[in-house]
RNA sequence: GCCGGAGUGGCGAAAUUGGUAGACGCAGGGGACUCAAAAUCCCCCGGUGGCGACACCGUGUCGGUUCGAGUCCGACCUCCGGCACCA
């Protein structure tokens, strides 16, 4: 055994070891219970970030955890490969993204080698690959046969200068982020997904996923948005023809209080009264420009502007105004609202604005109206009752509503109806590098889908996009086909699908992945659902509610048996660092933290820092998540170079429990480090010791000397990692196997042989703990000192429920709720031996002393708290 | 703007169900070893007062519930994630 701890010659091993024996191929076996662990899949970016480290090594210490508890453990990796950084990066260097990409893929596989992930790599895929996307094609012509897919307008982001459609992360404050033009609002045809046809059993079913962070549920069921209401029409007549303008409200208690509506720049009615009227042309103009982000819609300024039509009021058969407001979207429910000014936030202040009439048609005992300021009462739809309503004075919310959905009902101009916020899942991609959609356009047909037996519609993967397009629709040798219906002349959709369809499915495409007859097989049935899965906070909606749509179309197109995809849900935070930068000029330049000396107060307060470079300040700028535009990310690999992936990944999971973000720090990364050579030390020390005692009969657990206050303390600390262990809050273990090494530390080779049997002990427990976070020294010292050759195989240490017993505990004594003094009694003391021996403690007494103790509460092995009054 | 989350020593954090606030680690201070440095080892380490035993204050802010609140309730402040074409 080296005297000196060499991780990269013992993280070599380690791997030569697991490769040569498949150890992480995980086969079907139908007699062992399962367990899948899956992590979120990464995009080849280039190279692994710090939030790859934290997210895989979270995955796999779970994974050697369940592993080690005996479970059949499957952990596979792939590569979510089409997007568009690969695109952007084609346009800066020339390079096709297909070719980018496989670079990439290569590079990132050996760095995720390199940090001794317990992977399945005989499963590994790439969405990029046609044996992967033909099934999204595949079950995408399935979707249309059931009318889940299908064709409708929809609004992009239009750059009129690249004559191009532009992401939403490429317009930047309503411009576009190449050329700076003014970026518009354009409707194009594209494919949608039904996903809403699910809605109610998305929601319901969250109920059905304890697993899942109760965050996360909120958020899908918010997102989800189920709200009764009532639609109804405001009738009109144009142009001689009789017409309705439909608008969608949960409060139709309100409805008396309507002043005027509002619908959107692109809506019918707008467009009509725009035709004789060029200031509401140029206003609805005006309404296009910027994108289409809901961010940046809910947040611009609201403007509005009168149309000059009228519409009549379903109740009273009043006359009402109808308005264009750049606040209605014509993408949901009908593109116009209804507007109550005194009971609407929203619609209040455009009132005050514009100077529209505010009527109040609810009130509240006690409170007065004000038709210059807004109050939350309004409101509020508990305490309300009808007034100024005619025939609905008095009523309640839900007697109101009753009432009034029923009147219109009656004259056929409205009725209840639940409505959702989710919207169908539009997967049209005005973009090269993405799955091709399965449709072929015919002049005599129209949209023909591809025929099963022509799948898959190959992505040429020689195109470099520059910026003008989609370079696929100029690629004639893809476009240029003839029709499967009638066999003439016809060219090829030249939209790709949206990313998340790649992966909303790709963790059932692990268990069959080399299957090319079917999407899915029976293995896909032993391994689903993923029993935990890991990613970033950030999928906590879109990805996630996808996935579970997506797995509930391959149900009832019979591919899965499971409702649910992912069982448990972790969400790890973000990595994040500090900032340091210069400003000159208005314009910052930041500094990477490796280029920065930190400056110190004696206390250890943060002063200031300098640059290395040139020794002048540079400012702390704040922590910041890692990335390129701020110059704080740590690169993994030199970090895995310089101490070892097991020192990292001890690290990764000791600065933070795994849902919150985590700070990095290179000292902390030095004390990982530190741990891990004096563990290689301590071993070391004891090797000959501890390798004779494996060598004969398993020896009796110590009990002279101080073996047993010792085995006391190493047995708790054990149960603590262990139940931390299974609530996944890996900080908590890691500290455990710190205070192990601490108890074992203060033992001596050269002193009395129970020392030997405590370590012997305690080691076995110690590096199975640590097994998971730290594999391969944990796998070397296993075996170094004769324990057995696998500790992969070895079980989870088992907490010895004789060391814990005591004969004495200690109580904590407080008089008010203030902590006053501490006492050792029996452990089998009873209530009134507690409550005397509290009462006679010497510190206790001092406050208690003339006082009259009122009550006393005992919390048994815990604390003893005695309520005193001032003696009357 | 809307939805969700987080705020605890100089720093990362711990406190499992309302029961000893600060485990474990980092930084810092002191000491040992060394010709010296590095490495390593030992001691101290929330604030104020006290020689000390101890006492008072302290978990973003303000208020409440409770014998007892970091933990529960209400209001507020700050920061972070998402908002449907970044992944």
């Amino acid at each position: 055994m080296d005297d000196q701890y060499q991780p990269a010659k013992v993280e070599r091993e380690a791997r030569e070891h697991w490769d040569a024996n498949a150890t992480f191929q995980a086969p079907e076996d139908p007699s062992r219970e399962k367990f899948y662990c899956l992590s979120m899949f990464p995009y080849p970016s280039g190279r692994l970030h710090m939030g790859h480290v934290r997210n895989y090594t979270i995955g796999d210490v779970i994974t050697r955890f369940e592993r080690m508890r005996g479970r059949n453990v499957l952990q596979p990796m792939g590569w979510d490969a089409f997007g568009l950084p690969a695109e952007n990066a084609a346009m800066a260097n020339g390079v096709p993204p297909a070719q980018w990409t496989y670079d990439n893929i290569a590079y990132m596989k050996d760095q995720l080698r390199a940090l001794g992930f317990a992977l399945d790599w005989s499963r590994e895929l790439a969405t990029c690959h046609p044996e992967y996307y033909r099934w999204n094609q595949w079950l995408f012509l399935r979707m249309l046969e059931q009318g889940i897919a299908y064709k409708k307008s929809g609004v992009v982001n239009w750059d009129p200068v690249d004559q191009t459609v532009l992401a939403n992360e490429q317009v930047i404050d309503g411009r576009g982020w190449r050329t700076g033009a003014v970026v518009e609002k354009r409707e194009i045809p594209m494919y949608y997904l039904a996903i809403t046809r699910y809605a109610d059993e998305l929601l319901e079913a969250l109920d059905d996923l304890p697993g899942w962070p109760p965050q996360v549920k909120t958020m899908q069921a918010n997102w989800i948005g189920k709200s009764h209401g009532v639609r109804f029409a405001f009738p009109y007549e144009l142009d001689g023809e009789p017409g309705k303008l439909w608008v969608f409200t949960t409060r139709a208690d309100t409805i008396m209080g309507v002043t005027f509506c509002a619908v959107a720049a692109e809506h019918p009615l707008a467009e009509r009264a725009a035709r004789d009227d060029p200031e509401l042309a140029a206003f609805i103009d005006e309404c296009k420009r910027g994108g289409v982000a809901e961010a940046d819609l809910a947040t611009i300024e609201k403007k509005g502007m009168p149309t000059g039509l009228q519409v009549t009021h379903p109740l009273t058969g009043e006359p009402v105004d109808v308005w264009v407001g750049n606040y209605v979207l014509m993408g949901y429910g009908d593109g116009a609202v209804m507007a109550v000014p005194a009971h609407d936030e929203r619609d209040f202040e455009f009132a005050l604005k514009y100077g529209l009439p505010i009527r109040q048609v609810i009130d509240v005992p006690g409170e007065t109206f004000s038709d210059t300021e807004w109050r939350p009462w309004y409101a509020d739809k508990e305490r309300g009752v009808c007034v100024n309503s005619g025939k609905y004075d008095g009523l309640a919310y839900v007697e109101a509503v009753d009432a009034i959905a029923a009147d219109l009902a009656a004259q056929g101009l409205g009725e209840k109806r639940v409505q959702y916020r989710l919207r169908d899942w539009g997967v049209s991609r005005q973009r090269y590098w993405g799955c091709p959609i399965p449709i072929v356009h015919c002049e005599s047909c129209g949209d023909v889908p591809v025929p099963d037996d022509q799948l898959p519609v190959v992505l040429p993967e020689d195109c470099v996009p520059d910026g003008h397009g989609n370079p696929l629709a100029r690629r004639e040798d893809f476009i240029a086909t003839s029709c499967p219906s009638c066999g003439g002349p016809a060219r090829r959709e030249t939209d790709t699908m949206d990313t998340f369809v790649d992966s909303s499915w790709y963790y059932a495409r692990y268990c069959c992945r080399d299957n090319d007859a079917a999407m899915t097989d029976a293995r896909v049935d032993y391994w689903m659902p993923v029993d935990q899965y890991v990613g970033g906070i950030e999928h906590a909606i879109l990805h996630l509610l996808y996935s579970r749509f997506w797995t509930r179309v391959m149900r009832d197109t019979g591919l899965v048996k499971c409702d649910e995809p992912f069982t448990n849900l972790l969400t790890q935070g973000m990595v994040v660092a500090e900032t340091y930068y210069r400003e000159e000029a208005g314009k910052k330049t930041f500094f990477n933290p490796a280029d920065v000396e930190v400056r110190r107060d004696d206390k250890g307060k943060v002063t200031g820092a300098v640059a290395r470079a040139d020794g002048q300040p540079v400012v702390v700028g704040g922590i910041e998540k890692m990335s390129k535009s701020k110059n704080n990310g740590v690169d993994p690999q030199a970090l895995v170079e310089r101490y070892g992936a097991d020192t990292v990944r001890l690290f990764t999971m000791f600065a933070a429990p795994p849902e919150q973000s985590l700070e990095w720090s290179d000292s902390g990364v030095e004390g990982a480090s530190r741990f891990l050579k004096r563990l290689w030390t301590l071993a070391s020390a004891w090797r000959e010791a501890v390798a004779e005692l494996n060598g004969g009969d398993a020896p009796a657990p110590a009990d002279e000397g101080d073996a047993q206050p010792l085995r006391h303390e190493i047995h708790g600390v054990l149960q603590q990692a262990l139940n931390d262990y299974g609530r996944y809050q890996f900080n908590t273990v890691v500290s455990a196997c710190m205070k192990l090494l601490n108890l074992l530390g203060g033992l001596e080779p050269a002193g009395p042989p129970w020392h030997a049997r405590v370590v012997h002990e305690g080691l076995a427990i110690l590096l199975r703990l640590l097994a998971p976070v730290a594999p391969h020294v944990t796998h070397h010292l296993w075996r170094e000192l004769g324990y057995g050759d696998e500790i992969l195989e070895a079980g989870l240490p088992e907490v010895d429920p004789a060391a814990l017993e005591r004969d004495e505990i200690e109580l904590v004594v407080q008089v008010n709720g203030k902590l006053r003094s501490q006492i050792r009694v029996p452990a089998d003391s009873g209530r009134d031996a507690i409550e005397a021996a509290a009462r006679g403690d010497a510190n206790v007494r001092r406050f208690t002393e003339g006082k009259e103790v009122r009550k006393v509460i005992v919390v048994p092995g815990r604390l003893v708290n005695l309520v005193v009054v001032d003696a009357a």
